[in-house]
DNA sequence: CGTGCGGTTGATGATCATCAATTTTGGTGG
DNA sequence: CCACCAAAATTGATGATCATCAACCGCACG
């Protein structure tokens, strides 16, 4: 969809749907930086040229603004860009969140804490609770969670099927996963404790 | 300074001083997930409970506001919430940059990355090109690097040896830094080409 | 003069990356 | 509806990188 570099004169809003933010070393080395899911926003206001590759990885609709209006209307309006701080702010705390995930989680716990966070956001979008058992599709290739991920493609198929041999998880096709207990898989995920205020 | 989860009603912004933002796992891993140099901000409007570890790693000072009187004047004077808003964006991509060194570099590219970042803002701060030679004093312990990069603090003393062996830095007691080279080390951290539009 | 902290260096091992088949899956056209 | 194909995924063998465990150095400080 956009390119980093590209000249990007819109700011959006995801419908339905799911995209990805990437960076890429000159050498190909790729990392994700942010998963774009439904209700999330991608742009900024006050710069023209896009820092980041934006990819859709299923069908994908956005609301789309043209940034000049946009911009107007955040200096008319100050509680949109109330609202965006605050959102700006929540994409601050999930990216260092990322951080720990990166620097610090090992394969397993890495691929336990993707699992989780989606099945969350799939739960929250369906108004479900989550908590026991739990089923989705994943949005995403091996090789997308190995970008978000920091691993190898090979290194996640290893870990997914790990974690279905111990029961963690269930596999039904190559995308849909099933969870049959929601609190072992945070177990594995290696977050503290209830997990209150993440998101 | 401050606890994760501790309640925290300032905001402040550093005045000297060098002070680190933290989040641990329970087992006591431990990923730096912001590096707080003068002119930084920390706190969040509209939050009342530090989701991360503050600690000072030199003499600090700061310039704290009582976070409710800071929210008023958030409210009548727009222009402070789009000056925040445009500093959270600027925090959000050096998060998504710290983001791809974490899940892609290696540790030679990771402490390379390290070293440019702080004599940038170090050159930045005393109104000095970032060119040619250039030395400074490292805010850092091993350890906090180590944190800072995802590694070992082992790792990143052999990383320092080795770059240090390579001609690419000199070291002068623990803290001091020479760069005979900046653009050599520049190459060492695998970023693209000119780096032009980075902080 | 000991003690503790930060740092360096060495030996060894675990985890994850790499290289290389092979299998499964979902889609397409006959 | 089935056969075929390419992309995605799995699995195995091997190796590199970085973590771990451990010893040791130098310096500041009581």
């Amino acid at each position: 969809m956009v390119w980093s570099g590209d000249r990007m004169d819109f700011v959006a809003s995801v419908v339905t749907g799911v995209a990805t933010l990437t960076q890429t070393m000159e050498d190909g080395r790729t990392q994700m930086v942010g998963l774009l899911l439904p209700s999330d926003f991608v742009g900024r206001p006050g710069r023209d040229h896009a820092p980041y590759n934006v990819t859709a990885t299923t069908d994908l609709m956005m609301c789309c603004f043209r940034k000049k209006p946009f911009e107007a209307m955040m200096l008319s309006t100050p509680h949109i860009g109330q609202r965006l701080l605050e959102m700006t702010l929540d994409e601050l705390d999930a990216a260092r969140e990322w951080m720990l995930l990166l620097g610090r989680k090992t394969a397993r716990e890495k691929i336990a804490s993707l699992l989780s966070i989606v099945a969350r956001r799939e739960a929250s979008l369906n108004l479900r609770g989550s908590r026991g058992k739990m089923d989705f599709d994943l949005p995403l290739t091996r090789e997308a969670m190995a970008d978000y991920l920091g691993l190898t493609l090979e290194t996640v198929s290893r870990q997914m099927s790990a974690l279905k041999r111990d029961g963690i998880i269930g596999l039904e096709g190559k995308r849909r996963v099933i969870i049959p207990d929601f609190d072992r898989l945070q177990d594995e995920a290696g977050d503290d404790t209830d997990g209150g205020y993440l998101v």
